[in-house]
Formats: C-alpha cells, sequence, structure tokens
DNA sequence: CCACCTGTATTAGTTGTTCTAATAGTATAA
DNA sequence: TTATACTATTAGAACAACTAATACAGGTGG
C-alpha cells in the first residue's frame, strides 16, 4: 500500500471533493479516483457512498479516514525528525506572486520553511500573473502564487488559501457605519470600480452580481486592484476586493471594508489561490517539501476545512480551468 | 512511499539480517536490499552502517525503526477494524505440516485466525515433507510448514519458529539429574540415536558436534522422529530432537529432556521452522493474512527477537538452501 | 596471510503498477 | 429536459519493483 493514496484519500475526504484533493497532491482527477478505488478493493471495503451528490463517507470510510489522518502525520513527523539532523539540501526555490498577496502573509511560511529545511532559502519575486505563467512553463520559477488558477496542459494547480470578497468603501458611504453585512442585492444602482472584463475574477463577480439580481453601475474598470483601491479612494464608487488586499488601507482609515455576505448560508464571494508549478512526475524535494508546509500551516491554524461546511465554501469552479490573471 | 518498503525495513532490523527480513515479507533478498536503499535515499539519510559485519543500526536507523514499526502496526490495525464489519471472504486455507507440529502448537493461530477473519477456515494436514512440497508446488495446498526449508525455484520460506534442541534420554541416564545445561563436548563417547543422513537436520547435528569436538556413537538412524524416541524410550541411547517434540513423553515421565548449551554466549542449536508456500506476485489475501498472523503472534508472545540477541540466535544458514526434510 | 564462507550489493531484464489524457457517465438544478 | 458540475472509465505511456544472476566484502579457520 502506497502512503500517497492514504494521503490522497484524507485529501478527497478533506475538501468533500475528488478533484481538489487530486490537486492538492499534484496529482490529475483520475488518479485520485483510482486511488480511493483501489484502497476500497484493496480493503474490500466502501469507504464513500457515491449514490448521492455530494458523496458521502460511509462508516466504514470515517473509522478509515480518521486513523489516516493520524497515521499519515506521523509519518511525516518522523521523516521530518529522522532528517533534522543532517546537512542541507542547499536548494533555492523561486517563487513567483501575483502583487496582492502581500508579504506579511507570504512570510510566516518562507521562515518557517527556512529553519524545518535548514540550507533551503526561498526567493520571492512579485510580478504579472502572465509573467508567472511564462515563468512557470519555461522553469524559470518553481512555484507561483496566483487567484482564480488555470491548469493548463502540463500546469497543475493546487489549492491554496480562499480569500473572502468584501466592499470597499470611503469612509463617509452609506455602508461604512454598518453593523451588519451587506447583501449583495444591496449593490444595485450602487457605483462601482472594478476589474477588466478579461480577468476571471471579474468574470466572477459579474456571475455572483446577476445570481443575486444587483445590477449595478460600473463606473471604471482596471486590470489590478492597486488603481482600483486609489479610484475608491477618489471617490469614484465602491469596489469589491479579497478582504486582505484592504487591510493596510482599512487601518490608516481611508477605506472602510464592509462583509458582504447573504447570511443565509448561500456560498459567499470567495477568490481562490493557488499554488502552481509545471506538472512533473517527481518534483524536486524541497519543491514538493514547500508545498506541503504551505498546505499544512494553511489547514492548521485558520479554520480548518470540515467535513460539513466544505461543501458550502466554494461555488467557483469552471472558472479555474479558464484563464489567466489575478 | 509504499507500506511494504517499511515492514520490510523493520523486519530486517528484527531479525539482524537482510535475507530473513526479505524471506519474512515473501520477497528476495535483492529486493530487500534495494528497499531499505529506497529508503534511505528518499529520507536522505544513512539508516544502517553496513562497514561492519554484522551492521548496525545508525541512530536516525534506530529513531526511523522505532517510529515504523508502530506505524505499520498501527496501519494493520486500522485496515483489520475497517473490515470488521464486514461479510466473509469465505476462503479455506490449505495448511500442510509436518508430523512434529503437533496440534496444541498451531490449534492457537487457527482459532484465532478463524475469529478475526470470520468466514475463512484453515484446512490442516498432517504429511511427509516431501509432500508438502509436492502438494505446495501443484497448488494442492496453499502452505506448508516443514523445519530447514528449502526455498527452491518458486518456493518462498518465511521464517517462522525457533525450536530449541535438547537432550532426550531415559531417566535412568546420568545426564537425567542435570541442575545445569549439558555441554556438547559432554556427549563425547555417548550412544545416539539420530536422523537419517539426508535430513538437514542430521546434517547440522553432524556439524554441531564436530564444531564442538565431541566424537559420538550412532547406535541408529530413522528419518522420523517418533522412531527416535521410541528407540530411546528401549535404551538405545539418547537423541538430540526439538525440546517441544518430547514434551508429551516428559509429561509421562517416560524420557526426560535436558538444555543442551555451551552457556557462554554461543549459538544454541535450534531447528528452524518456516512457513513456505509458492511464489507469486500476489498472494491470495487470506493466506497472507494467514502468514501475517503466524508471524504477529510468534513475535508478541515468546521472547521477541531483540536487536542484540539476534545474531546470536542462528547459525545455519546454507543448509536452508539444500533439501527437503524434517 | 590466504582461501573460503556467508551474507549483502549491483545489474539487467521483466513484470506489474500507476499515471495522464480523453471521454463517457451521473446526480442535481434550472 | 437540458445544462452543469463533478466523477468514473479507458487505453496507452511512464515508471517502479521484483527476480535471477553475479559481483563484492567482512570475518574466519587453516
Amino acid at each position: 500500500m502506497n502512503f500517497e493514496a492514504l494521503r490522497i484519500f484524507c485529501d478527497v475526504v478533506r475538501f468533500q471533493s475528488f478533484s481538489r484533493g487530486a490537486a492538492a497532491n499534484s496529482v490529475s482527477q483520475s488518479a485520485a479516483s483510482q486511488a480511493v478505488r483501489q484502497l476500497e478493493k484493496r480493503l474490500q471495503v466502501q469507504l464513500i457512498d457515491r449514490s448521492k451528490r455530494p458523496w458521502l463517507l460511509t462508516l466504514e470510510g470515517k473509522t478509515f479516514f480518521k486513523g489516516c489522518q493520524e497515521i499519515v502525520e506521523r509519518y511525516y513527523e518522523l521523516e521530518e525528525s529522522v532528517q533534522r539532523h543532517q546537512e542541507p539540501s542547499g536548494y533555492t526555490i523561486k517563487l513567483a506572486s501575483i502583487y496582492s498577496i502581500r508579504l506579511p502573509d507570504l512570510s510566516r511560511y518562507v521562515e518557517e520553511f527556512q529553519t524545518t529545511v535548514p540550507g533551503a532559502t526561498v526567493q520571492l519575486e512579485y510580478m504579472h500573473p502572465d509573467e508567472i505563467y511564462t515563468r512557470i512553463q519555461n522553469d524559470q520559477s518553481d512555484l507561483g502564487l496566483i487567484a482564480f488558477a488555470a491548469p493548463g496542459r502540463d500546469l497543475t494547480a493546487v489549492p491554496w488559501q480562499q480569500q473572502t470578497m468584501v466592499v470597499a468603501c470611503l469612509p463617509s458611504h452609506k455602508f461604512s457605519h454598518r453593523a451588519t453585512a451587506v447583501g449583495p442585492w444591496e449593490l444595485s444602482g450602487e457605483s462601482i470600480v472594478t476589474f477588466d472584463r478579461q480577468l476571471p475574477v471579474r468574470r466572477e463577480l459579474d456571475r455572483y452580481l446577476r445570481r443575486h439580481r444587483a445590477s449595478v453601475n460600473i463606473v471604471a474598470e482596471f486590470d489590478n486592484i492597486e488603481n482600483i483601491k486609489e479610484a475608491v479612494e477618489d471617490g469614484a464608487g465602491i469596489a469589491i476586493v479579497p478582504e486582505q488586499t484592504v487591510r493596510r488601507e482599512v487601518k490608516r482609515r481611508s477605506l472602510v471594508s464592509v462583509a458582504l455576505d447573504t447570511l443565509d448560508g448561500e456560498a459567499p464571494f470567495i477568490r481562490p489561490l493557488s499554488i502552481i508549478h509545471r506538472r512533473k512526475r517527481r518534483l524536486n524535494p524541497a519543491v514538493s517539501a514547500f508545498i506541503n508546509l504551505l498546505n499544512r500551516l494553511d489547514t492548521e491554524t485558520p479554520a480548518p476545512i470540515a467535513e460539513k461546511s466544505a461543501p458550502e465554501n466554494r461555488s467557483p469552479t469552471k472558472e479555474e480551468s479558464s484563464q489567466p490573471q489575478a
């Protein structure tokens, strides 16, 4: 039996999705499906009840999942503890990120990595998403961090964080004093500064507004978030952006961020971030260690993606297989 | 990473031997060597220091071994617990044993197996070792239990128990009142009833006596242990036999068994029992479960084969690759 | 000190497993 | 019903693991 298979099973369960569980392990959806099926065959037990949609873990599946998680975790800890007394690999990971993922959000990962894998270093560079794709393709960078990833021919996207989108407006705007979240329908008639039509995030936004029957007034379009924020600060209108990207402006009180939610359990508006890399049968160990770290720290400290809450967490999926941009 | 590899590593360590660790997992010595090497490569750590003979675990090797044992064990427990709520396989294992392995020694295994794998049954038959080989070859039996196994072309021998050889004599013999073990050199001049020259156990015996410079007087040779015991009871001489095989006679006081040992830490005289089966890439799950059980129960309850005591435990090795018999 | 003995490493070739890509299938929602 | 969003299945390609044969090395007895 293969450890990878156990890890894939665990991730499939955690994400409630074969595709995402597969992506988290940098393998195809098909591979994940086959891995789980093979596990079931070997155990002679059905782990997942596929008759419903979304599927459910069977009783045995739950037992196995609990045990697996622990075993897999223990094993990786063991590997780490054995490797710790040991000379460094000396490998430098070249990481390319979009501008909107700020250094403070990344530094904890980089620091953690450089202490657990001594000798390894991370070289972080910010650039335009299109350039990230190019550099990854040409092996000029090992990893890329982008939003609404588009896994291409030989590109793999590992799901990473889910950024919640908020309404950003001036402190003088009527929304800025709200105690409760703004409902999307309340955006009707508002002046909005937003992204270019080419960007996937824009398409997601349009989709979201349409779904909630909000007809807004688009006053300006930009291809990057810095310009959008500036326009909002200049009073052009309000914007819908990831919460993280306006934290600094909120702190210095030049902008206000207001939650955007239906509060009825429906999917909130999320910007998914992904780690992308060239598809290879065998990833450089340092690189895959870093991917592991990104995933591990991420599922540990923030709210872990639980069995029940996961399905709600996510609406966009088709768009992930479309086009570059952040 | 493969679970099998971890299990192989654990067994290699437990037995202090690649060959025996391999055999315990029904793979070739080469496979075991490669598996461990691959582990080391993956971990980027040397687990075994091969510069000395016998080799030693490195510090990292010890850490890894301890962790591995637990993880492997936990995983198999998990598998079992998941499979337990589940309809029986219905498979019947055909087990062929030599006469000298008595039913009481086997029944605990058979019972344990039939309760943990409900629906599976074990069909036990006693026969001559030559017939065991034949039946295994023809797939008429799944497993064979024999002494001094001779793994052949497509036959695998999994090491099982180590039976200590003792001196069996009449209660009237001078040895019968000894408080301490008889040294092999003390056998010089004794009349001995023993096995046919063709039998591997006889060759081992000759070897053993020669090594300890004991020149004995062979008064009779038989091809089976029952006749030997009878001859001893008739006063023909003394015999050297596995302790288990004379327990009943000792209990009914028709014979006495006296330990045979040098008491200086040198290898005692041992009769190794093995489980043999046809070499197949994929063993029937019920069969391999039974093999697992035999090994598991055996290393749990009797004195476990420790890191230090293992090397001493064993002298015969070449003979294992020679000829049939018990 | 040398040859042998015993156990381990290496190698080549084969077999078997596990991927990906493409595509078919299925439960739910509109 | 059709559209949607996943998941299953398949064939073929890439890869990994095994065996058999054989080379190699530490330890040992002559």
